[in-house]
DNA sequence: TACTTTCATCGAAGCGGTTCGACGATGAAC
DNA sequence: GTTCATCGTCGAACCGCTTCGATGAAAGTA
């Protein structure tokens, strides 16, 4: 393979007026730039990045941390990968993708061993583990998905409090009284997924507020016990007028058992949820739902991190942004 | 970031000798090897990957690449991402994911800068722009996906043709003479799916030797446009006794339609299909269908890829492997 | 004309590792 | 008592690139 000596042998000149000519960073004259040119391509040269990284001290990768967990829906975390490999393309980055089951000790590996200019965090719990292993690296970070204690870190997640107020509303605006309410499984509140909380929390305070019931139950994440689910909960408030699906598993199952029942949108129940266009169309969801703007959270860490490599400094405290969310009408309710 | 010199003071020997300890490429004596973990310890000392990387010319990535195409069902390319991931790190090799739109020119600057020890190719098509940038790497290569030139390049496989007649075969030995295929998009055709005409064919050559009708159609990749088109299917031949659905998208949406038209399985029509059983658990799919392994395919692609990447001369000639396909049956056939 | 800038280029050092050859000290073999 | 391996360690070279300071030539200034 040709390298940059091999360049400036060809062009007969030093090898960092090669580098100067590859970098811009210092004037090089038009007969000199074309001789180096000519022989690039002569030659076939591409720099070298380790060599480069180990010059530079800058990778141009970006870790993206993320983890399949058994019993979650896969395709939802998809929609996140997705966003965040274009845009760090767009600005010059690529992306080491890391699955492993132990995140701590992957953080670590991958920013002590200095392979990455920062990381990307899928999926963040309340107390992720992988947090204090961020904190020690020497690399920025961005999160998606609200943790505990965000001090130092920056942060992008919807508003899920705000979510529910906002659905919570609508359906209290249509004269509902009774609603169900399906979150996350069990396991994803008792492994720290805050947004099922948030997202309850919310719904909840918002319900009594105005003296309406919201009835909460968790969700399921493997069928058949999705399906099963759902027919306990319709069965047990046959008096409920609607119900909120905030569970990607469950709202994927839920157009199936509806027909199964018999029961008509929005004629016998009204239905609202949370998901993504993309999503609903994946699974041809037809309910009046939030946005949850995978593309746009996935976007913007990504923009924020980059920022933050290219300029330590000046990039200011850490930000937690939320994204406010937008509800997207689909005649699911009434 | 403490360096392997400081490593070496701190012990007080050579950075030569820290180096032999961390590899054990040479005996060092249990005293010193004390004192240099000691110091490893205290300094928190990690091997910086890119300088390792430049001295041994082996970056310990893997490059993996896969395009998600518009008018593509996303989740099934998932399938196989993550047994690559986890196949890659058992062996000790991280996975750089590159999405971009310009396959080609992606596989080049990840070869060509030496980012990558080896590459993962899915998603192959029959003419592949990908495989020219491929063979001028001085990376192997392992594809997933059948191109119409194998030259040089491990690829593997479901085996396609056989799994068309091992259905075709099935629904011929149960009485059913009129069969629908659906068959991936009209698009997915015209950029060189190669596994949907390898099915298509076998399954129309086997039924033509049966003297059977087997009825081909495109599948549609987009809601509604899918359950549209599986209506003017199912409409076109209602004497058919069976389906063959060569789809995700497609086979996603099948029990929603089904159920819609008041069409029972198997009594009313026997219903085959290929899909994974994490696909057909993600959507609660009920139907006999050839399991598609995508895991075994991304793990053997990785293992093979490795072979080759540690042992360039003595791992062999080009593999071709064809998986064999194994039908599960799930009872909606009679 | 002498002095200072600016321009274009070069040489050398440094980034953080690995690895080859050499070398003194032991212990074994003859 | 030599001779030879083996063991444990070191120094130096090298991997391929970037960047700092220096240098000579050309151009501008007084």
């Amino acid at each position: 393979m040709a390298t940059i000596g091999d360049v400036a042998r060809e062009a007969q000149v030093s090898r960092s007026t090669v580098s100067y000519a590859l970098s811009g960073k210092r004037p090089i004259s038009l007969e000199t730039r074309e001789r180096i040119d000519s022989a690039i391509n002569k030659l076939g040269f591409t720099v070298n990045a380790g060599a480069r990284a180990l010059a530079t001290s800058q990778t141009m990768v970006l870790g993206l941390l993320l983890q399949f967990h058994e019993d979650e829906f896969a395709p939802a975390m998809l929609q996140y990968v997705l966003p965040v490999s274009d845009t760090a393309r767009e600005l010059g980055y690529d992306i080491l993708m890391v699955t492993d089951v132990d995140g701590p000790s992957a953080v670590r590996r991958i920013t002590s061993s200095e392979m990455v200019d920062g990381v990307v965090l899928l999926d963040v719990t309340h107390a992720d583990p992988r947090l204090a292993a961020l904190r020690e690296a020497r690399q920025p970070a961005a999160l998606v998905g609200l943790p505990g204690d965000t001090d130092g870190l920056d942060v992008f997640d919807l508003d899920f409090g705000e979510a529910a107020r906002m659905l919570v509303d609508h359906l209290y605006g249509l004269g509902h009284r009774e609603i169900l309410l399906v979150s996350p499984p069990k396991h994803v509140f008792d492994r720290g997924g805050a947004y099922g909380w948030r997202f309850r929390d919310a719904a909840l305070e918002r319900a009594a507020r105005y003296g309406i019931h919201v009835f909460p139950y968790y969700g399921e994440s493997q069928q058949p016990a999705i399906n099963r689910s759902l027919y306990t909960i319709l069965d047990a408030r046959p008096t409920a007028t609607a119900i909120i699906v905030h569970n990607d598993a469950t709202i994927a199952a839920l157009p199936a058992v509806l027909h199964d029942r018999g029961v008509r949108v929005p004629d016998d129940l009204s239905v609202v949820s949370l998901y993504s266009q993309d999503f609903g169309r994946t699974f041809s969801l037809p309910y009046t739902a939030i946005e949850t703007s995978p593309d746009k959270l996935g976007r913007n860490a990504v923009q924020q991190l980059v920022r933050r490599i290219l300029n330590p400094e000046q990039a200011g405290p850490a930000v937690v942004k939320f994204i406010a969310p937008e509800l997207t009408g689909r005649g699911s309710t009434r």
